[in-house]
DNA sequence: AACATGGTTTAGAGACGACTAAATCATAGG
DNA sequence: CCTATGATTTAGTCGTCTCTAAACCATGTT
């Protein structure tokens, strides 16, 4: 058995390790609410146990088993995201930290339960991929709106911000996860880009929104 | 604010605390499977916070801010019960368990969706009353199935067990909320009773079983 | 190559909640 | 009335997780 609090970390761990696979102290710390001198003690534990490689001074990797663990507490998170949408009408900006506090208290049952009645999701609210119970995740190559210039555009992948009032804002532009979006007007060094979401008339947004903004480019539209 | 630890003490006298109002330090830490030593350790704690009364070797009795804590808990826990039962398909006789470990972790805006996808239900699957916001329980008087003899009879109001093999058996037999029940035959000091439900066929069972079913008395059949 | 800076780790200590063993109390029986 | 018995409380520890303050390391700058 592993505790409620180590699961929070290898949560965290996962979200935090980006492409380079390696989450670091500070990074963990920061997302937790908790001091480095916590995190660092944990992640000795977290060594101890199998759950993570630990480089002193330069952070922990998730190993197999570690991975496998983290995946199960995403996918609860994000299946609970789901069903507080879907199923009790809770706003897609508020979701994210009530399910924080329901991931650790769904039985394994409830999960399935929950994946059943939702037809088997595929991804949260927020457009990131459900983990299937093996661990599995399904991956897509993205950027983020910040990065297009002029004439880019694509698939709305995902929004990443768990700021409630950042997350209404961009539903009410209709920058939701599937939506069609272009930049009809923007330097690369700008500040605001000018970008047009499905049919929708032309808006213009500051560099914050935007980098929240994951797109998909279409096949053909790749450099 | 107030510990997860300290919900759960307080959810467990309100449901130990009998008659007279007086939850003692053992039959608490039976129920919590903790000693009494930890038990009368965390009742000087909640003293000091206000939410029981404490005295020494004659157990602690809930306040009205206790008690009142103490309803939300278990509205939460029955809500949860509920909404586990109707809308994801759960047993009634595993239910328990798992709310037991949801009550903590659902805030106050899924537990009043819970109520309001449910229709305000009013009791939980096991029958027992849902207390309301304000802290009101809906009570009725009623007697031990075991305690009835040859004549009696009511509805069942509820079942008062958490192991499943029980319940399972019970809700074979038709022994659920809601059910008209009547004895045929049983003496006052007999092991066994015949009992028929509802339409069917009627059955022997033994006193273990029949103990657990609180059956409220039609008023025009009360002694 | 030396150093300044910022992130990381160790040291020391405290809150919380659990336990066992020993002492204390309440109460029923003689 | 006194005592035996069982329940309750106190005393002393331990494990987990947290913190601050001080020592340490990796890096980029001069």
């Amino acid at each position: 058995m592993i505790s409620q609090t180590m699961e929070d970390y290898l949560a965290a761990i996962y979200r935090v390790e980006g492409p380079t696979h390696r989450a670091t102290t500070g990074a963990v710390a920061r997302r937790l609410g908790v001091s480095a001198a916590s995190a660092s003690a944990m992640f000795h534990k977290m060594a101890d146990s199998g759950l993570v490689r630990y480089r002193e001074y330069l952070g922990v990797t998730l190993t197999a088993s570690g991975r496998l663990q983290a995946t199960q507490i995403v996918r609860r998170h994000r299946l609970a995201e789901r069903f507080l949408t879907d199923m009790l009408g809770i706003g897609w900006e508020r979701v994210d930290k009530v399910a924080d506090q329901m991931e650790h208290a769904l039985p394994e049952e409830v999960t399935e339960s929950f994946a059943r009645v939702l037809g088997d999701a595929a991804r949260c609210p927020h457009g990131y991929p459900i983990p299937s119970t093996s661990g599995e995740v399904a991956v897509r190559e993205t950027v983020s709106l910040a990065e297009l210039a002029t004439g880019g555009g694509g698939q709305v992948a995902w929004v990443s911000e768990d700021d409630p009032v950042v997350l209404a804002t961009l539903a009410r532009r209709g920058l939701v996860p599937g939506a069609e979006v272009h930049v009809l007007v923007g330097a690369p060094g700008a500040k605001r880009r000018v970008v047009q979401v499905e049919g929708r008339a032309a808006v213009s947004l500051q560099m914050g929104l935007l980098q929240a903004v994951a797109v998909e480019v279409a096949m053909d539209a790749r450099p």
